[in-house]
DNA sequence: GTCTTCCCTGATCGAACGATCAATAGCCGG
DNA sequence: CCGGCTATTGATCGTTCGATCAGGGAAGAC
């Protein structure tokens, strides 16, 4: 149980870091165990004996990214728990955009696992993606009943915020290279956006 | 110059449209000419007598892909050419969100090689991604100077359309074992979407 | 008829891939 | 001091990768 680190963390948790940033830059199946632990500094070995295959790792990135992930959302919903719904999602909103601009990385793995049906696709879904999806579905269908935010399929509506809150900052690398802007846009602009996408008029406190 | 095609078009035209899928799936790395030459039914050897590397074929694939689209958007800007520039705006992102319905692989291929600075990504920005780019970042800011779209970054903005017109149809197979549905959403409420996000008023004739 | 050119195939190269395994160094409880 | 456990390495397996190359066959030119 002593910190035998030599770099921060465990190696276990280094090499979780390390598998994230290749397997949101060039996919699952462009990325290779060896870069990985490279990247590291360990043995190609020794992620093969924290995690037994390439998927587990692949399972472990995606499991370390959501628990932290639904952990800091469930605290977003209890902070706006007397809100309205509007409110409520804005708050969940601002949230994603947070992580988003926070760690690109996970927009990106989302949209690259999204693309194309596979086993880790479904293994994804139904372990992580279906709850949360369910419940900001509800939220959005109960907002469009009391015609408190826009109508319209509530999916659509549901990917549109979570394509405008990533898409800036997943793309920065573009960005950058057709602009020169090294600087992200602010969250609170991309807020914004959202904000008037789903027709919620700004709060007059 | 006989037609000699067993199936559709030549076989250099076919081993195009296979790519195109396989590299918006997985990657440029993730695909391997193997795995391609074996959709189109030919040895894996014509690939590279066809287009002398792997990089050259993906280069291939973005040049067809960016030579009908830029083709389209001319036709779309010409048709237009008398309307309001919120109302081009409007006319190229309906052409944008129709494109991303018909063939969600450009939306793929776009946002999977966005994400990572690559001497692929900067050949893209500079020959296909640039001119496009600029165009329309300068009607976003002639429309705002104006007073006729919403105010904000307008790289924000342009990429926000992108988003908001691809991300359903590229996500269909995650929203398909999400939901069920596997009709995704009409073109035109996509473009609804787009329109509120940067508050053009709906025309009234 | 024969020559040339254009498509296309099959065999093969060295490198890189995911995975397995024996060996080892450090630590902790006895 | 020692036996067991955990973390780590290096060597190696069979497979697949992108790329190269020699050769074949069909069609048009002369």
């Amino acid at each position: 149980m002593k910190a035998r680190t030599r770099a921060a963390g465990t190696a276990r948790s280094r090499i979780i870091r390390a598998a994230r940033a290749r397997f949101a830059s060039v996919g699952f199946e462009g990325a290779s165990t060896r870069q990985i632990a490279e990247d590291v500094g360990v043995a190609q070995s020794l992620l093969l004996y924290h995690f037994a295959s390439k998927e587990s790792l692949w399972k472990a990135v995606m499991d370390d990214l959501f628990v932290s992930a639904r952990a800091r959302l469930d605290e977003a919903e209890r902070a706006s728990r007397d809100a309205t719904i509007p409110e409520r999602l804005m708050a969940v909103a601002r949230l994603i955009v947070q992580l988003a601009a926070e760690q690109p990385d996970i927009h990106r793995l989302m949209t690259i696992e999204g693309r194309s049906e596979s086993d880790r696709l479904r293994w994804l879904v139904e372990r992580h993606l279906r709850p949360i999806h369910e419940k900001y579905i509800t939220w959005i269908r109960r907002g469009q009943r009391a015609r408190l935010i826009r109508s319209g399929d509530p999916v659509l509506l549901y990917y549109s915020i979570l394509a405008i809150a990533g898409t800036t900052y997943s793309l920065a690398p573009e960005i950058k290279l057709l602009t020169g802007t090294t600087s992200p846009p602010a969250p609170a602009a991309v807020e914004a956006l959202i904000r008037s996408l789903l027709q919620i008029e700004t709060e007059t406190p």
